[in-house]
DNA sequence: ACCTGAACACCGTTCAAGT
DNA sequence: ACCTGAACACCGTTCAAGT
């Protein structure tokens, strides 16, 4: 009936989004009901994201995949740049470190969100993270010594295999024979420090 | 208007939605979709899948994950069982060629089917060619002198590189540095080896 | 700019009915 | 057993309208 000023953005449509699909699955995410979460028209939803459903589907993808700091949104197509390498606080510890440490962060955000995982099948975002990403891949493996073409190898073999083991995870997690939380973590480690080491 | 019998059966569902997934994507598949092309009503699908899409999606992950011979078409529940290890032709190859065939295979369907990935991320059926596989899996890790849990762990690190690998090729396959298919294959060998020298 | 509300084409599924 | 056809509740999206 009233005019109804909800105050609505990307950033809170996205979060009620990912709340949708962490109870309901991603096939219980409609715009309908996103819409009375948000307590507004399901309509309301296409002014922020004039494309539709799979432009926000570009945009959940988009945040899943980009562990940014102070919860910044990126857009589905990198628009807002609020991400920088702050360059005067240089990462100086030694690179299997530094790339042990993004492979345990990438994988508990993938798990954070897993009800969103089969988006990032048919979606690479690109956003400053993801460049950020890809340059911390590049420096860590040059720094290890490769040269060439093995290093965008040896990236590529890194971030399929965490995200390999993540949907490992997810895909076995309601079976009984499932390992708990801990061990799940164990065996990323183990594959990781395998692949690592048959990589140099 | 007259009856019509389409000798409709699970197989040719099954394959007939494959095809409607590899033109028009996951969601371009529906039931009325998938009725035109059988040259049936929608509603005979649900005298094969009782259970509707859900069991459809279920008996499409199943297939598409098992690289059955003769063309043979797995119940989601793993009831047609019809693939036997026949035991006369046990394979004497080394377990390393053994591991790696099967691990080309795996990606070689998957990417036939990739369409269809993103059922695999919250499903994994169990058929005999599942079972078949982690069997594989199991004896050639234990023949490379792998012990106790390692064996499992290994085996679960190869399956999730597999997967993770072919993720990773088809979410960037639209972009303009994607690598080519022979680079694509490339790219996958040298991580396997990788990761195959690091188990052990 | 931001949101509503009616409308349209399409969807999954149920159910009674036909052979 | 195998398939049809009407019906129901729900969906994504367009479009004109309100403030």
């Amino acid at each position: 009936m009233s005019r109804n000023y909800a105050g609505l953005s990307r950033e809170r449509i996205i979060l009620e989004a990912l709340h949708i699909i962490a109870g309901r699955g991603l096939g219980g995410l409609s715009m309908r009901r996103l819409g009375d979460a948000l307590e507004v028209e399901a309509m309301a939803i296409y002014h922020h994201f004039p494309l539709g459903k799979e432009q926000l589907f570009n945009a959940i993808a988009a945040y899943v995949a980009s562990p940014a700091p102070h919860g910044t949104v990126p857009g589905e197509d990198a628009e807002e740049v609020d991400v920088q390498e702050s360059e005067e606080s240089e990462d100086t510890r030694p690179w299997d470190v530094r790339l042990t440490d993004w492979a345990h962060a990438y994988r508990a955000r993938l798990l954070e969100y897993s009800g969103a995982l089969s988006l990032l099948v048919h979606r690479a975002p690109h956003t400053p993270s993801t460049a950020a990403t890809r340059a911390l891949l590049h420096r860590a493996f040059t720094e290890a010594g490769l040269r060439g073409d093995d290093v965008e190898r040896a990236a590529d073999a890194v971030h399929a295999y965490c995200v390999g083991a993540v949907v490992h995870q997810v895909r076995h997690q309601d079976e009984e024979e499932a390992p708990e939380a801990a061990e799940a973590e164990a065996r990323f480690t183990f594959g990781l420090r395998a692949l690592l080491r048959g990589l140099l």
